[in-house]
DNA sequence: GATGAATGAGATTTCATTCAT
DNA sequence: CATGAATGAAATCTCATTCAT
């Protein structure tokens, strides 16, 4: 009964990790050329870098959208994930930081997920994805919803000025939307998280009471 | 009756103008129908929206890029001189002054071509057009090109901190991509101009002396 | 006013007449093509045959599919037409004269078409189409609605006799087929049509009283 | 325990069987697929429908056609038993009750393997088929050799008119054409050899002398 | 010039077949 | 042998561009 007690748990457990091995290649491989290449990439060229033919891609998702879809939930789960630690951990401390703990947590994120935000940006853009599944949407607003949330905080915690509070959330945005796309367009390659307490102050100096 | 008053004292300016009715036809479908359905949208679309067929859009633009171009151009070329007026109006007047005049000229820009900046935005991240034709490059730019001779003027002016001052650009950007992002996104339909003078104030506390 | 009142009541008059031969050549060649190679052969032969290139036969049809089911319908329509004229014109003449009527308009459509019914009854089988849209569900039922309707006719009319009433429709239409795929197995190629009086003496001796 | 008694007496016979279960269960999965699906069902599908994976149907047919010609060619030589027993047993007997016996033998089948019939129409109409090996050929035209035989020795035996001679075999064909038909496309399911009198009986009032 | 049907290169998608586990 | 993921040739479909009218 026991006999392979040892490595008969699940037993398709080898096989599931090849599945996700090479699911999870194809997803850094979209992430990848979908930003070099822009959203016209060919599904083509995501196969090829990833090692896998056509056939294989279209294994795993069911069609070119699919594909799209999944990367934008897997990387925003990701993110969302690392922002609920973030303000997690910032706890009961003051606003300041935990807006610093945010602004810390995207930029940590896209200096390693780098090209996914440039893929953000174009698939906001995107009418059609952003009419699709609501799912979709909500991937896109990720960031957005933290931020409503945080400054909403910073509002109650009378960290914020009330009479721009409208502006908030737009202009935390803003301020990420600014140092990414600066990073997007030259090459320079430094690493973005160490802005984070320049633009705590920033925005603290400009929305603080 | 006035068949031939056309062909004497101006011989082609008609026809010139006849020419630029459809242009700025075609040019204004495609700014709509680019901002609506994204840049995939199709040639014919454009041509249908404009109210011409594919073949006239062919005899303006040389292909599909050359059309792009050209709106980008046209709108970029409008929205500078806008900003150059601007400027000199607010001529030797404080940076705040001048900051405010920039912000209102670029959302008033954008309130009467609410889709020019969605298509912008798009571009901006395709690749595809960053290492092409330089022009296209230093159209999308016109902005930040403006933005940075304008902080660059503050600074020498004593109204902005020295600190952040390599930001400072950025921020201001920034702080348009926000509301303008914003406003694509939520289908709220303010105009966007009368929130310059609360972006200044919010810039020029945060960045200020 | 009536300055060219000749030629010019339907303006596009000659595009259209263009526009339906090409459509025609389509469908034709489609008749031809999935009949000598089964429902499998591709859309780019079909395109071909008609010597038009693939863009062009989607230019008429949506898909792969509807351009089947144009077939059928075109065709069908055809083959109803035929067979309400020549129930027409035998009129209130006895049982036997309309069978024999059915049964020649039947095969002088196929001696026309042979092509066709091996489309048919390909189509028949392909559950696929089957459960689509009832229009094609119709369409193919095209010849057995008449067939019933004319033997609701036989029975009232006294000529059929009342006990295999259920089966009278099922022994025209299986009649038929007999022909018909003796016809396509064999390569034969006699016209099909002159079968109809002795069919119909054989079915009279058969189910008359 | 009894784990070598199979392999002593038999020392293949089980593993035959064996092999024959999965061929059987893959035959029979076919057979249902086809039906209902059409000859485009995949390959996929078969197999899952069978319980085993593409690999496995792959270890008992060469390929896909190689299943199909398998499938015809069983059920063929299972139905062309059946009628050599039929007719055996009616051995000496008048024609008539030898029409019976083979219209209650080809539908008896029929009843067992309601599937079967549609797809032999569905392959019969594949010109691809036609062509290709003569063996599918000779399978798919079993009823018809039965037929043509059996009606040779109707005429033989002055059961039958000699005139319409040449369309006696294809009307057989055609009665279990009818009713085969009518049957697939209603989804009425009462079982078909039931009507074996009555279809020798229509038969022998329209072609007995 | 204006038109819009025709074109066909290229993108997406399917699926019979193979093969490492 | 059984498995089912990987493969890629081949099919379907799209759309920028051309060109005869």
């Amino acid at each position: 009964m026991n006999l392979a007690s040892s490595n008969e748990k699940r037993p398709h457990k080898l096989k599931d990790d090849l599945r996700s091995v090479a699911q999870k290649a194809i997803l850094a491989s979209a992430e990848k050329v979908f930003a070099e290449q822009g959203l016209r990439a060919t599904v083509e060229t995501v196969a090829k870098r990833a090692g896998v033919a056509v056939g294989t891609l279209y294994n795993y998702f069911a069609d070119r959208e699919a594909l799209l879809v999944a990367l934008l939930e897997d990387r925003s789960s990701e993110i969302a994930r690392r922002l609920d630690h973030a303000l997690d951990v910032a706890g009961k401390k003051p606003f300041a930081v935990q807006l610093t703990a945010y602004f810390n947590a995207v930029l940590e994120h896209f200096d390693e997920h780098r090209a996914f935000l440039s893929i953000v940006m174009q698939c906001e853009n995107e009418q059609a994805l952003r009419e699709k599944k609501s799912t979709t949407k909500r991937t896109l607003r990720t960031l957005s919803t933290h931020a409503e949330r945080l400054v909403a905080f910073g509002v109650k915690s009378g960290a914020l000025d009330h009479d721009d509070a409208d502006l908030h959330a737009t202009i935390v945005l803003g301020l990420i939307r600014g140092v990414v796309h600066r990073h997007l367009q030259n090459q320079k390659s430094g690493p973005l998280a160490p802005l984070a307490p320049r633009l705590t102050r920033f925005f603290l100096a400009g929305a603080g009471k």
